[in-house]
DNA sequence: GAAAGACGGTATACCGAGTATGTATGCCGT
DNA sequence: ACGGCATACATACTCGGTATACCGTCTTTC
C-alpha cells in the first residue's frame, strides 16, 4: 500500500528504470525493506495504467526502460507528503490479534503467551541496541571520522523506529499482564479503575516526549540478559 | 498472515461454521478487526487443503457447514500459542518508509512531514483516550455495576495497544526531528553520540514498565488540543 | 576466439490477504 | 402469496509479495 507512492516519490527526483528504482528505494530506506524487483515492474505497470507514470520511450540501447512522472503522478506525490498516513484503523497486527484471542479464550494461558513474547522482545531489543551501537561507531576504535555523516540518516530513522516499537510493545505486554491479574482477582474494587497509564500522562502533556510509567504492573520477570554488546 | 491461525484457534474450542467463526473472531478481538466473510471461507478452504481442518459432514438442515480441527491443526494451534510472533524483520510500515524516504530526499521538507504526522497522531491519541474513558465507564454515571467485567478484556487489550503505539510513534517523531536538527547543524560535536533514549533505560531495567524519556528532543510544538472528555 | 558464465535488466507466473458481489434459502409481515 | 430481510455460502477481482524465466552484454577461460 505504500510501495506505489514510494516509487512515485523516487521518480519525482527524475526518470529512472526499474532496477535503478529498486536500488534507490532500498538505499533510501536503510536497506531495511528489501524490495523484490518483480514488484517494481508490476507496480510500475499499475502506475502507468493509472496514468501516474509513463514509459519514457522504448528500451534504450542497454535494454532499460526509463519511466517518468506524469503531472497527475507529481500531484499524487505532493499530496502524499502533505497528508499524514492514516492510523485511524487498527492495523492488523498478528500479535494484537493473538493476544486478544488469548485473553478471550478459556484453555489458553495468556500469561504464558505474554511471557514468550516478552523474552523474544527483550532479545530483539538487545539485538537492535547492538545494531545501534554499531551504527554510531562503524569502525570500532576511531571516533575522529572526517565524514560528518558516517551513517545514513535513513538507517537511523528506521532503526530508531524499531527501538521505540519494541520498547512500547514490552510496556504493553506488561500492562496486559496487569490487566489479567486485576481481572482474575478483582479483590475489593469491582469498578474497573484501570490506571489510565499512558493516556493520562500523554494527554496531560502530549507535546513533550513524555514517558508512560505504568505503576500498575511491577511484575517480576526473569533478569535482563547481559546487555552490553 | 495471522487470520488462518486465529481461525484454527477459534476452532480449537469446538467445531463451528463459517459465519459463526467470523462472529467469534470479531467478538474476541474487540471488534477492532472486521473480518470479511468471504475471507473466512477462502481461508477455511486453504486450511482444509492443508489438512489442518475438515468439513464435518455436508451442510446441515440449515445450510451450515461445520468445520473441525484435525490433529495436525490442533498441533499447529499449540505451537502458535507457544511461539512468539516474529518481530525480527522490520514490518513494512508506510510511515517508516515514508519518513525514511523523506529524510533521504532533497526537495522534501521532512520537518513538515513530521509536523503533519504529529498533529494527526495527537488527534488520534485524543480519540483513543476518549474511547478508553468511555470503555471504563459505559453507562455514564453509575460506577456501582454489579457485573465485574462490564467491558471485554479483549477490547481493552487492543485499545491499550493502540494507545501505546501512538504514544511511541509520537516519541519517535520527536526523536527523528532531533536527528534532523543535529544533522543540519552538526555544530561542534561531529561524533553522533545519539542519546540512546529508550534502549539504555529499557535494557537497564526492562522488567519494570520503565518509560523512555528522550532528553535530546525538547522540541517545541503546537499546544495540546483540548484533552478532556 | 568461441563456449561458459556472471551480471544487469525486464517480464511473467503464482500465492495469499483482503474486498465486493452474487446466490440460495428460510423467516417474517402484510 | 409475495416482497423484503437476514443468514450462510461462494466466486471474482485487486493488490502485495516472491520466485523464476528470459534476454542481452561483458568477462573469463581453455
Amino acid at each position: 500500500m505504500s510501495v506505489p507512492l514510494s516509487l512515485l516519490a523516487l521518480l519525482s527526483q527524475g526518470p529512472a528504470y526499474g532496477a535503478r528504482i529498486k536500488a534507490d528505494f532500498e538505499e533510501r530506506t536503510g536497506r531495511a525493506f528489501p524490495l523484490n524487483v518483480g514488484q517494481v515492474y508490476t507496480t510500475l505497470a499499475r502506475l502507468e495504467r493509472d496514468g501516474l507514470v509513463v514509459a519514457d520511450g522504448g528500451p534504450d540501447d542497454e535494454g532499460r526502460i526509463p519511466y517518468r512522472l506524469t503531472d497527475a503522478g507529481r500531484a499524487e506525490v505532493g499530496t502524499w507528503w502533505e497528508r499524514p498516513v492514516d492510523r485511524t484503523e487498527p492495523a492488523r497486527d498478528e500479535l494484537v490479534m493473538k493476544l486478544a484471542l488469548a485473553v478471550a479464550t478459556p484453555d489458553v494461558d495468556a500469561h504464558a503467551v505474554i511471557q514468550h513474547q516478552r523474552t523474544a522482545a527483550m532479545a530483539h531489543l538487545q539485538r537492535l541496541t547492538r545494531a545501534k551501537l554499531a551504527l554510531s561507531a562503524p569502525g570500532s576504535p576511531p571516533q575522529t571520522e572526517p565524514v560528518p555523516t558516517p551513517t545514513s540518516l535513513s538507517d537511523e530513522v528506521v532503526l530508531e523506529h524499531r527501538l521505540y516499537a519494541v520498547e512500547s510493545e514490552l510496556r504493553w505486554l506488561d500492562h496486559v499482564e496487569g490487566l489479567l491479574l486485576h481481572r482474575r482477582a478483582p479483590q475489593s474494587a469491582p469498578a474497573p479503575s484501570v490506571t489510565l497509564p499512558s493516556a493520562a500522562s500523554a494527554t496531560a502533556a502530549p507535546s513533550a516526549a513524555r514517558p508512560a510509567p505504568d505503576p500498575s504492573t511491577p511484575i517480576s520477570r526473569p533478569a535482563a540478559p547481559d546487555t552490553r554488546h
